[in-house]
RNA sequence: GGGCGCGUAGCACAGUUGGUUAGAGCACCUCCCUUACAAGGAGGGGGUCGUAGGUUCGAGUCCUACCGCGCCCACCA
């Protein structure tokens, strides 16, 4: 007898200890192994401000399962985990603390200020990182790294300067997204369109000199403050008499053109545009075509500034609300119509962004892209599912130039400096206020910086690229650099995660041992084999990453793209915490545990589809652990000491029930295997699932209770639930880990063992039949008790009528089977249908059952017989057109034919059988 | 304006390349505290697979149109 288990299942007592163990034993831990093959998983590094939810769970559940299964299967299997520094999300997290602290980030300065973002990353940077332990990642722990760390830094700096150096990055004037909040510029990925329901405004701009008017229609009426010109199609012949002709812009009184340009299109609105070159990338467009003013309204903030005449100093939205009364008050407000457009929004506060005029670092994308989109296109690289190659590669298209400065502080700063003592626009930089530099005097770092708003004095100086502050090529001194203050988009070190965690470019002057261990770990695992991630990201992150990996490592970052669903709740609405409606996977795992809430996940989600969640469904993984448990502890308790796991078992040696287990857990593992190599987990978690419960345990264990005291029965139970374990390990290592444990303790942790291999000699399809005739009849007599009233303890006797040979001997030779799962005392059979009988009857694998019941109700049991004939009529003559359609007998495949005969046959046999117990009956 | 996903049992979902009478889970009904498990066991009811066409011997599965729901992309003011 081994060591028995409790008899209640607690997870809360595992859980910590064994991940602690796991740990202290590094089991974790991947390095080079030239006897195996590599396997490798980047994590998507979750923010430094991320607090886990649903969607990183079921992330790195995915994750995890695939690490710990390449695990047991002998790969060398590395899970490189980190977080992100997130720029702007980390920015504004640390910002509303000072806030609460009576402060500001502009009061603080920006060294006092960073020192309070590295504070506030050192305290709860790694909430998440703890986090991800207590849902049993089997990350790698000890690389973890961060996308500020500065060997990270280090890599980011390094491409930022090779990109510049082959024209790849480049300054340019564009209008740019532009989040007045933040007060950055944006990626277009950054700012998402939304549908907004607003008014389309038709204003009168009256004509100079003239009573005329030609009447524009806008939707953000305040840009007309910087308007420069009215546009009209060339080929609208409404507007031809006003070619060439000048309004009078109202409110600003300026006397603007009026353009002819073929963008403007005659269908929509008036027809007659406005012309706001630096508040709209079309009129930007036009603006260049014509020559035209270009005027800057507004401040960084969203306030008006002094070109926008009465307006200035009021925000834009008041400023519109303004104008719109001025104009009406001039009867120049013709009408107003409402109107959804699509209008950005700020992914990381969702504030409307701002078109916005301005000087930015782009890289440029298309030659990267090249690489990127074959690689994709020959299938290098695959998605799964399927479908989002074509997001992708469309993307990939129509790709524009990644606008990567941004006007915050918390980031990589660009590695571009200028020279203050040879740009005299930039002296106010480096002197103290009121006064001049002493030379032995140690002049500040903070003296030499230019504060965000004033980085257009930037804009005509020719920046000196460098890594570390330079010399000035001009004067020769390095004294009086000034580094561009603008820091770089947080996804310009996320691009280049799956080289540069392994420390990649190995400038580093350490030891050189160490890092040549880290280049050839890269050349070990790089490419990563797969990357898991959410659908949101294809194009912040996964694209680029293929960009970047081929531009810097000349290959794939990783072979697979496992994209799962979004996780959402039971209505259908994404969860977030904004919304209110999101469940804490901290709260699932201390109510139900984590196995559960990991085993739920993933039998729910299926490949690619989102995930619908309430609480409830976390029941469905804590029940499945239940029954682990408790299958596991009655095998244990009745385990002799000399019974001993990895028999090799002789299918001639077994009986039924044993032969069938050990077939089905093969079939099973076959399948497992399958569903594991092609991502669909869902699959995989409910094959484990249907085997264990409703096979290993609904049936087999019944069948060896009759003979738990025999060494077989015992090796065959022992055996499967061993393996069973291992097999179910990836998808809830804590309580596999306690019972693997309690099953072989001397064997070691459960992710050190080998995958059980399929032992195709013991997969035997006639006697996995053999198996469901039993069962077949068992619960055909199980529902005539039930039919009858008659109680589970109530044993019965029960005939059998078969012509069917082998049915005969199977039934006869397992009949102990039946009388135990059934409560049949005796079991005999007869040679003919009973005559006169009172039985309750059933027709099934090709036998007649009969079981007395006292006082049975003849006219119900002849109508339910009645019942099912006509229903067997039915199927029988839906065949038998089937089968004298010649077309079907001549294109059908032969085997499918004979399938049909054969069923037809069969359905035959029952009717038949039917009818003579009908009959029979009295 | 393009693109994608989804409409299958009361609910929320599986269904891999077309092939017997479409599946488990939760919920529901009946019975059972049978010595692993009531977070359990046994049995059961419930679906013309969104609609209409088409291809095919055969369609939940492929094609077309339409209706609902959701998402993504796009510079129509």
């Amino acid at each position: 007898m081994k060591e028995p288990l409790a008899t209640k299942y607690s997870f809360k007592d595992i859980e910590e200890k064994h991940y602690r163990s796991w740990e202290e034993n590094s089991l974790f831990h991947a390095g080079i192994d030239s006897r195996k093959t590599p396997f490798s998983i980047v994590i998507p590094p979750p923010n430094v401000t991320g607090i886990l939810h649903m969607g990183h769970a079921l992330n790195n559940t995915i994750q995890d399962i695939l690490i710990r299964y390449k695990k047991m299967n002998g790969f060398e299997a590395l899970w490189m985990p980190g977080t992100d520094h997130a720029g702007i999300a980390t920015q504004n997290v640390v910002e509303r603390k000072i806030a609460r602290e009576g402060t500001s980030r502009q009061k603080l300065g920006r060294e006092k200020f960073l020192e309070r973002v590295w504070e506030w990353k050192q305290e709860y940077g790694s909430t998440i990182i703890r986090q991800l332990r207590s849902l049993g990642c089997a990350c790698d722990w000890q690389r973890t790294r961060f996308t500020m760390d500065e060997e990270y830094s280090d890599a980011v700096l390094e491409v930022f300067v090779r990109l510049y150096e082959k024209k790849l990055i480049y300054r340019g004037n564009y209008i740019i997204n532009w989040c007045p909040r933040c007060q950055t510029a944006l990626a277009d990925e950054e700012a998402p369109h939304k549908d907004v329901d607003g008014f389309l405004y038709h204003i009168k701009y009256p004509l100079k000199d003239s009573p005329e008017y030609v009447v524009v229609a806008t939707t953000r009426p305040e840009t007309m403050l910087g308007d420069t010109a009215v546009a009209v199609n060339p080929r609208d012949g409404r507007y031809q008499h006003l070619l060439g002709r000048t309004v009078l812009l109202p409110l600003m009184e300026r006397e603007i053109p009026i353009i002819e340009d073929d963008f403007v299109d005659p269908e929509f609105g008036t027809g007659a545009v406005k012309v706001t070159p630096a508040h709209d990338p079309n009129d930007y467009a036009m603006g260049r075509r014509h020559n035209l003013q270009f005027i800057n309204i507004l401040h960084p903030d969203g306030r008006c500034n002094e070109n926008a005449g009465d307006y200035a100093g009021s925000d834009r939205f008041e400023a519109r609300e303004a104008i719109l009364e001025d104009l009406k008050e001039r009867r120049l407000l013709l009408k107003i119509e409402p109107h959804k457009h699509a209008v950005g929004h700020c992914y990381r506060c969702h504030t409307v962004i701002e078109p916005y005029l301005s000087k930015q670092w782009f890289v440029k994308m298309k030659p990267l892209s090249i690489p990127a989109k074959k690689a994709v296109e020959e299938g290098t690289i695959k998605f799964y599912p399927e479908r989002w190659t074509k997001v992708y590669l469309n993307w990939m298209e129509n790709i524009q130039d990644w606008c990567i400065s941004r006007q915050i502080w918390w980031g990589h700063r660009i590695p571009a400096w200028y020279c203050g003592q040879c740009n005299p626009q930039l002296k106010v930089y480096i002197e103290p206020k009121g006064g001049r530099v002493d030379k032995d005097e140690k002049i500040s770092l903070a003296r030499f910086d230019i504060p965000l708003d004033e980085i257009t004095v930037l804009a005509d100086i020719e920046p000196i690229i460098s890594k570390t502050k330079p010399c000035c090529p001009h004067c020769e001194s390095g004294d009086y650099m000034i580094q561009d203050p603008q820091v770089l988009d947080t996804w310009f070190s996320s691009w280049l995660w799956p080289f540069a965690t392994f420390g990649w470019p190995f400038n580093q002057k350490t030891e050189d041992r160490k890092q040549k261990t880290a280049e050839d770990e890269l050349n070990y695992f790089y490419p990563t084999s797969v990357l898991v991630t959410a659908p949101e990201i294809i194009f912040f992150w996964v694209a680029r990453m293929i960009m970047a990996g081929f531009e810097f490592m000349g290959d794939v970052p990783f072979r697979d793209v496992y994209i799962h669903g979004t996780v959402r709740d039971d209505t259908g609405k994404k969860m977030s915490k904004s919304l209110g409606n999101s469940i804490d996977p901290l709260d699932v795992i201390a109510e139900y545990g984590t196995d559960a809430l990991r085993f739920s996940l993933i039998s729910i989600a299926a490949m690619g589809q989102d995930v619908f969640l309430s609480k409830e469904k976390f029941e469905f993984g804590r029940n499945f652990c239940n029954k682990l448990w408790n299958a596991s502890r009655f095998i244990l308790m009745n385990m002799d000491d000399k019974t001993v796991s990895g028999v090799d078992f002789k299918k001639e040696k077994l009986a039924l029930a044993e032969a069938w287990i050990l077939s089905r857990f093969n079939s099973t593992l076959k399948n497992l295997n399958k569903a594991l190599e092609t991502y669909r987990l869902n699959e995989a978690a409910g094959v484990l699932y249907e085997f264990f419960w409703h096979q290993f345990c609904d049936w087999y264990i019944e069948l060896a209770k009759l003979n738990i005291g025999e060494s077989n029965t015992q090796a065959v139970l022992l055996s499967v639930l061993e393996r069973s374990v291992l097999l179910l390990h990836p998808f809830a290592p804590f309580i596999t880990e306690e019972i693997w444990q309690k099953v072989t303790p001397q064997a070691g942790p459960v992710m050190t063992q080998p995958w059980p291999q399929v032992e195709e000699c013991l997969i035997d399809e006639k006697l996995e039949l053999d198996m469901q005739r039993v069962i077949d009849v068992c619960v055909a007599v199980r529902n005539m008790r039930s039919e009858n009233n008659i109680k589970p303890k109530e044993k019965k006797v029960l005939q059998i009528f078969t012509e069917d040979k082998a049915a005969r001997e199977t039934l006869s030779v397992y009949a102990e089977y039946l009388k135990r799962l059934a409560n049949i005392s005796e079991l005999t059979f007869c040679e003919e249908v009973p005559k006169k009988t009172s039985c309750a009857s059933s027709v099934v694998a090709g036998c007649q059952l009969f079981m007395p019941v006292e006082g049975l109700d003849v006219g119900c049991e002849k109508e339910k017989i009645a019942q099912q004939v006509s229903q067997l009529r039915r199927h029988i003559s839906r065949k038998d057109s089937l089968l004298s359609n010649e077309n079907y007998l001549k294109k059908a495949p032969p085997e499918v034919v004979e399938k049909e005969k054969q069923s037809r046959r069969q359905l035959q046999e029952e009717l038949e059988k039917l009818e003579a117990i009908n009959n029979a009956l009295k």
